[in-house]
DNA sequence: ATGTTTTGATCCATATAAAGATCATATAAC
DNA sequence: GTTATATGATCTTTATATGGATCAAAACAT
């Protein structure tokens, strides 16, 4: 990893984030549930669970959606079979889609 | 890291994830943007986009939201500034419900 | 007020996420 | 068909995310 990479996240990266964290929480707390037991349950130790809820952009995906799929909070609300139909329509989708983008125009040719 | 955390994900967080993965895929297509140029903008490297693009529970959740932000995928859809009440709404929440959760159940005292 | 438990903050050790380079293949344009 | 480029896969290196332990302060219950 050469360079240290000073990341940078859009506005609405950052609030997407920030929501996520803060739904997790307080939806943690109305259920009563500490923060070692949601972190026994996911899977992750105690210190994950606290940056998740804090919102650090560093957090694995799957951790953070698992989480919340724990404290109750859906980032789709969707019945699974929905979720799953969902997911088959895109790759149906993609499948027709080009298989890659090109990005050399070719040079209009409006000489005639 | 002692333990090397053979993970698992619920159905819901696995379907979550590909969802999003298949969303920023082709809407990425669509808009006609090569990996190059997405990953460029984002400020990740290719290889991290096509781990995005193919649903790696590991990738960092900040990184993702990006890539979903610059393709046009949005995960809340609604306005910025609704973004930021429902964030303050949050935390207004938070302020009033309880401070930790307590487990010990008080030894009921049924004998009367 | 006292006692107990949860939480938050550190610190350390290590597994691993991510960058960067490279190569082969697929695919689009001509 | 040919050519050029995008994609996917792999490898190596390095920064860092995560687990685990510990401690002090906060907060709840009695």
């Amino acid at each position: 990893m050469p360079k240290p990479k000073n990341r940078t996240y859009s506005r609405y990266t950052q609030d997407a984030v920030q929501l996520i964290a803060r739904l997790i929480r307080s939806s943690r707390v109305e259920r009563k549930l500490t923060t070692q037991e949601v972190a026994e349950r996911a899977g992750i130790s105690r210190g994950l669970l606290q940056r998740i809820e804090k919102g650090d952009f560093k957090c694995g995906i799957g951790a953070v959606f698992e989480v919340a799929t724990i404290v109750g909070v859906r980032l789709f609300d969707m019945e699974q079979t929905t979720l799953t139909k969902q997911i088959k329509r895109l790759d149906d989708k993609l499948t027709l889609l080009p298989k890659s983008i090109r990005k050399k125009p070719r040079p209009v040719n409006d000489d005639f």
